[in-house]
DNA sequence: CCAAAAGTGTTGTTGATACACCCATGT
DNA sequence: ACATGGGTGTATCAACAACACTTTTGG
């Protein structure tokens, strides 16, 4: 008999570091640990639906980003039983964000990416690769925007990237790399009670990358 | 009540172009159409594993590039039951391939990989998807090789690129490139019988790229 | 000697990198 | 007035694209 779960590893970007959410286990096994929220799959859900429904009942939240890394299917990943699971990771605005511990989670946790704790079954695993699919995709596609608040500074956005990217970039070819894209709107908004000159703030528009991607466009970092 | 198998989209590379193989079923669901080489899923066989024994079965082959795609996962992607499969993607050298039908097949089939026929289930976009993956892969990594006999031209490389990508590369600047990654040896050999000045043959060698890999090394096209 | 494909030299353009400077705000 | 981070101008150099040319073989 072989059963299959689904996992989400839903990042945050939170005090300027990249974050994952995860819970501790309420109930065995690894009763205790630090794990992937995710839920055993029914034969009635997708196992998108199912990655979704997860992701509702932690974060209640709803279309959300989210892609499937894979399936982690070695024979001893799960104590006793046989179980494939299958991985997606989210990326979440934390302002939106309202934490529900639930049923098999005692608690909720941010951890930064390069500080995990002790992790149950093959976790860690998983959020490694799921780290490393993020910073494949965010060089090619603008989701990172996902990650931040609707309205934010430039610095901001350098500042995600260098956390995800785990790079330092250059302010002034930062800047210039992301104005050549015209991808940003301009708010017309500053930052306020800065003591220093504030900075503008930028919205992200998915009409405008959806018309440039139709002429093959290529966000390049 | 979940079922999981395990998909191969196993990529050749024959006559300049890109090509899959498939099966064409000898059972039912989908008797008759062709479809992609597979199994259902052992409770004591890890999904990897699963992999590689259908592509023994099918090509004779072991030892074999083989990664994961991602899990399939619709609710009607199967009829009557529910099944949720797990694909990879394999690239071999068909100078070492021996066909072998089989059990589940009633004959085995190269096609081209833009002019596939009708396809079991969700076979099709399993493929475009695996495409995809490559086309991505072979870019960053020099995965490519897998699919040339040991010793070929810069030219049949140069073919092979333009096969998968589905472009056309300038010969010069593909040379250029080629070169300066230092990744391939120079075999001292040449064509044999060809009406024009015979091109050298070189090999990959592992042992280089591994080196380079370890320096921050970037395969790019 | 001709056809065919292998293989090379060169040049203008584009984009990445680096560095230094000015600007607006709160204290 | 000054500390702080926001924001911009520009020179240098390496990488890329494009094109045309020479070379070696079989027939």
């Amino acid at each position: 008999m072989i059963y299959n779960s689904v996992d989400c590893v839903i990042f945050g970007f939170i005090d300027e570091k990249l974050k994952v959410l995860l819970i501790k286990r309420k109930n065995d096994p690894q009763k205790g640990l630090m794990a992937l929220p995710g839920d055993f799959l029914d034969a009635d859900v997708s196992i998108y639906n199912s990655a979704e429904n997860t992701l509702k009942k932690i974060t209640s939240l709803e279309d959300i980003y989210l892609e499937q890394i894979r399936a982690f299917g070695e024979i001893d990943r799960y104590p006793d039983k046989r179980v494939i699971t299958i991985s997606y990771y989210a990326l979440i605005n934390i302002e939106h964000y309202t934490p529900q511990a639930g049923y098999t989670a005692e608690k909720l946790e941010w951890c930064d990416i390069d500080a995990l704790p002790e992790l149950a079954f093959d976790h860690k695993d998983i959020i490694n690769i799921a780290h490393k699919r993020l910073k494949r995709r965010v060089r090619n596609e603008p989701i990172g925007f996902n990650l931040l608040p609707e309205e934010f500074s430039l610095t901001n956005l350098q500042q995600l990237y260098e956390a995800i990217l785990q790079t330092e970039l250059n302010k002034r070819n930062f800047r210039t790399k992301i104005n050549q894209m015209k991808l940003l709107i301009d708010t017309g908004k500053k930052q306020e009670n800065v003591a220093h000159k504030p900075a503008k703030l930028y919205r992200f528009d998915e009409n405008i990358y959806e018309n440039l991607k139709e002429d093959g466009f290529y966000f390049n970092l």
